[in-house]
RNA sequence: GGACCUGUAGCUUAAUGGAUAGAGCAUCUGACUACGGAUCAGAAGGUUGGGGGUUCGAGUCUCUCCAGGUUCACCA
């Protein structure tokens, strides 16, 4: 069925056409919802219109209000305030509105078919040398929401996963292993594996830091002393090593990415984020190089005197840029080409999106860039989801000085928090202990993770592990509890033996508040959309922060149960419930579990 | 230095070029013996970093300056 906005535009253009005898498209008007402090469900903006007109702002609205009203059944009346023209729809069109969705569990989302778009979303891509921080927990929340709100607004989606297995960094881990290990294990020392490996990689860093200083107060620069320094010329050794797949290091290699794999599932499944596929470097390394050649053969790369080959991105505003090194090997971008063609041909995709921190933004321009220079048409399709820093109250986290907010203590912490509440307000005092700490886990995530979607992805977040989790207010929690509240009410109608109804009830008279939530429910298919068009969870955690507002008031002055009115009463638990239902559906695009009771 | 991103109440943040810039936290004042008070009603808090331009209309577009961040490796 049409959309009301557009009916609107439809009507108000051939109203300017009959009124002021000139055309104007429909998509020209345009028609908003109404602001809150005034009266009316729609807005026409007159301004614009008023050149066609040749009349005052007022005029033009009134006129056009006329034409609307007497035109279009669902106006009800109208109100002209200078340059806008507020229409008030009936009742019986938000009623029979509802009427057609109050069973949907799903409200909003478009099928999936087998022609739908397919869309490739890369996102989490940890590297296995240390544990994840808050920073990945930006990027996991993000990566698997942006996914679940594209799946709802109608693509196939698959979710991928490029873990970096290889390269000097893990090689740093493992060098400190054997160093100092001792034949330590994560079963022998009951420390979680992806922990033990990164305790292994800041070790290295220690040493590798006072051999620098040593070397320097022998009289090196300390450009020299980061070359020479013994420690680091091991680690290079032992890269070199596993590129040649010396048994030993290759066995003591994956030995401890096992370790970290194992850590890493543990942290995912307490994040609730899921994968289609896995890849890994150590696999894909080596791609990207035929297709660097194959430029060179036709013109768009080209080779320095000492052998290197570079493709030249001057005339775009950029530099040039290294794709194979003079001795022949690859570079991270080489790959990169690589992967994403390799992808290509598995997938045929509509869309590849990468969800990475915006300190890569260059490197994605140019993979691009460099795409297109290949003759690679489906470049275009590749999107660059780029977020903004995580950033703590004394500044930027530093991996490898080991001052993270790690994920893993931060979720137990929220977990710990969500219990002290909880014991605070005596809410979970009858609950068996499993389900308990079940909620505490429930509200401790859903607190996480809705402060950290709610803000716009592209902006740089300040979080305060101290002072910015809350329960109360524009959280996750808070939507937590409505809902729940809500399941209440309606464990209650089942005592009272209560049923909720809808269908045959267009001749109801509406509390404002119950139209107003109508009304914002109405708005959701294009909420749903629009996030998915620009990938931003923000405009999701906002609409259902705002419906949850609404609801909260219509509760507080409404009764449900209580209504001596049956049809009223009845309209109102259908209503309810379809709320809880829909806030449960949006929440999980989230990844927000809403618990029975808490 | 070049390129890109960000600047909104004390703090965390909203606002397809539209009306008096909207919330939450913190602060202050209130709510029937609760269909569940992790709620609700209200008060106070702003020159949207500064200045110019476009427009009937600018937090939003444009130019410039200021502040902060990221990036420009034969690292990934």
């Amino acid at each position: 069925m049409e959309r009301i906005e557009n009916r609107i535009a439809r009507i108000t253009s051939l109203a300017i056409r009959e009124l002021y005898n000139s055309g104007e498209n429909p998509e020209n008007i345009q028609v908003k919802s109404t602001r809150k402090d005034q009266k009316g469900d729609y807005t026409v903006v007159t301004f614009p219109l008023t050149r066609i007109s040749r009349k005052k702002p007022e005029e033009t609205g009134t006129e056009i209000g006329n034409y609307l009203k007497t035109h279009l059944p669902e106006i009800s009346d109208f109100e002209v305030v200078k340059g806008f023209l507020n229409l008030i729809l009936a009742d019986k069109f938000w009623v029979d509105f509802f009427n057609g969705i109050a069973g949907d569990l799903e409200y909003g989302h478009k099928p999936v078919h087998f022609d739908s778009p397919v869309v490739v979303v890369e996102y989490s891509s940890p590297n296995t040398n240390k544990p994840l921080h808050l920073g990945h927990i930006r990027n996991n929340l993000l990566g698997f929401a942006v996914s679940k709100i594209i799946s709802a607004a109608g693509n196939h989606v698959i979710m991928v996963n490029l873990v970096n297995d290889r390269g000097i960094h893990i090689c740093k881990s493992m060098l400190a292993w054997q160093k100092w290990g001792y034949g330590i294990t994560p079963e022998s020392s009951g420390i979680k594996g992806d922990k033990l490996v990164g305790e292994f990689y800041i070790r290295f860093d220690k040493e590798y830091k006072i051999e620098i200083k040593e070397l320097i107060s022998k009289g090196l620069s300390e450009e020299q002393a980061k070359v020479e320094a013994p420690i680091m010329k091991e680690a290079q050794d032992m890269l070199l090593k596993w590129e040649n797949s010396d048994p030993e290091t290759i066995e003591l290699w994956s030995r401890m990415n096992s370790w970290v794999y194992e850590g890493f599932d543990k942290t995912y499944q307490q994040l609730g984020v899921s994968f289609d596929k896995f890849y890994h470097e150590s696999e894909t390394y080596k791609l990207g190089k035929d297709l660097v050649t194959a430029g060179l053969d036709n013109g768009a790369l080209f080779r320095k005197k000492d052998g290197s080959v570079w493709a030249d991105l001057t005339s775009d505003g950029l530099d040039q840029k290294l794709l194979l090194r003079s001795d022949g090997t690859s570079v991270y971008m080489t790959q990169d080409l690589g992967t994403a063609h390799q992808r290509f041909e598995e997938f045929q995709f509509d869309r590849h999106i990468y969800v990475v921190g915006n300190e890569q933004d260059y490197h994605f321009k140019v993979l691009k860039l460099v795409l297109k220079k290949l003759g690679f048409d489906w470049a275009d399709k590749l999107y660059h989801l780029s977020y903004g820093m995580v950033e703590l109250p004394h500044g930027r986290m530093k991996s490898r000085e080991g001052a993270v907010v790690d994920a893993d203590d931060l979720i137990l912490e929220m977990i710990d928090t969500a219990r002290k509440v909880s014991a605070e307000l005596g809410k979970l005092e009858d609950f068996p202990v499993e389900e308990k700490e079940l909620v505490n886990y429930r509200i401790a995530l859903g607190a996480l993770k809705y402060y950290i979607l709610k803000v716009d992805p592209q902006k740089t977040m300040m979080f305060n592990p101290e002072e910015s989790i809350d329960f109360n207010g524009n959280t996750g929690p808070f939507i937590q509890y409505t809902c729940v509240r809500i399941r209440s009410v309606e464990r209650k109608a089942i005592e009272m033996s209560v049923k909720s109804g809808f269908g045959l009830t267009s001749d109801l008279e509406l509390d404002p508040r119950e139209s107003t939530l109508l009304k914002r429910i109405y708005q959701y298919p294009d909420i749903l959309e629009e996030a998915g068009r620009s990938l931003s969870p923000a405009l999701v955690a906002n609409y259902f922060y705002e419906l949850v507002k609404e609801y909260n008031h219509f509760y507080q002055v409404c009764p449900i149960l209580k209504e001596p009115d049956t049809e009223k009463r009845d309209f109102r638990l259908a209503l309810s419930k379809f709320i809880a239902n829909h806030i449960q559906d949006g929440m999980g695009l989230m990844g927000i579990e809403i618990p029975e009771r808490m």
